[in-house]
DNA sequence: CTTGGAATGTCAACAAAGCTGACATATTAT
DNA sequence: ATAATATGTCAGCTTTGTTGACATTCCAAG
């Protein structure tokens, strides 16, 4: 991990070689597999994928929120988003009400089933999340938030931003 | 959802609220994207995808590692994956050798071609890595890749443990 | 008021990349 | 000789991304 080829003044030296850096970047896409891996076994034995994952997690933290917000939240093609929102209504779990002010606009709301399904996604997923931070501790949590918010796009951090003190 | 039990961080009954865990999933999602944009960008102009980047990546960080190692780290299928070496070794990019010790395995090596896709994918990579690590500074990014590890499978885990340090 | 453009959402068809299963081939081990 | 292993391939299915075409709704200019 630390390769004491050099005295320690040096840290910020040594700090962004190639192979630190390399080693961040085989770190994210391990983790991530990791990241994914507990709310994809549930979402298999219920024929969804994580594009399902994710419309039900933004429903649930944006409540009647418009297709088109969905959208670039998600980044993807409405054609795309509509597809997972089609069966995720179909099934029950989603709820879909014409806009009153607008009614080209769709709002968007889990229903019970729907939340039940959000919370066992999201139970899964915080289990993981919760033993990675108690093992890190409270410095490597801070630590990890500030890196990985530094590696958004501009676009995708204001996003972040904008819902991240949002109180449930 | 916080037990107390490390009472030298009084911090730690409010550090693992489910809001602190949504926000850091929230995170890792979003950054995921920022990690992956620049390369993504590369590789559509050569109507690549991320596949062919992990195989590129795994094979220029192992040279002459066969085929069945590589399923194994990328956690995929030997179609998937067969399919993906198929295209860069009809293109070029990937030279596949017969084994001298045991000729059944196939060792894998970059051409100069694939050498040079692999560099620009990963300088685009660095770059990003290099300037989220810039931007959070030497403590951020330690408790960034402690989060990370504990945050892979256990295989996985061994994975990245055992080429962590191997040296360029 | 009407009409044309913009915004929003849906349907159809296609592509990338994952999966399973079956099977061929070559090689090694027993 | 036979069994096990490593690899490659074919066929077919699924998820989830894409573009293109189109319907509906709203708003604003005439």
């Amino acid at each position: 991990m630390n390769d004491g080829m050099h005295p320690q003044t040096g840290q910020s030296l040594l700090f962004l070689t190639d192979e630190q850096l390399r080693k961040g970047i085989e770190a994210m896409f391990f983790a991530y597999r990791g990241f994914t891996a507990d709310p994809d076994r549930i979402l298999a034995q219920k024929s969804y994928g994580r594009a399902h994952h994710r419309a039900i997690h933004f429903i649930h933290r944006s409540p009647g929120t418009t297709v088109n917000n969905l959208l670039s939240i998600l980044g993807v093609t409405k054609q795309s988003l509509n597809r997972v929102l089609r069966t995720l209504i179909a099934d029950g779990l989603v709820e879909s009400t014409v806009g009153q002010k607008d009614r080209r606009e769709r709002h968007l709301h889990l229903t019970e089933e729907g939340a039940a399904l959000e919370r066992a996604l999201s139970d899964a997923q915080r289990d993981r999340m919760r033993s990675a931070y108690r093992a890190a501790g409270p410095a490597a949590v801070a630590g990890f938030r500030q890196v990985l918010e530094a590696m958004m796009d501009e676009e995708t951090r204001h996003h972040y931003e904008t819902m991240k003190d949002k109180p449930e």
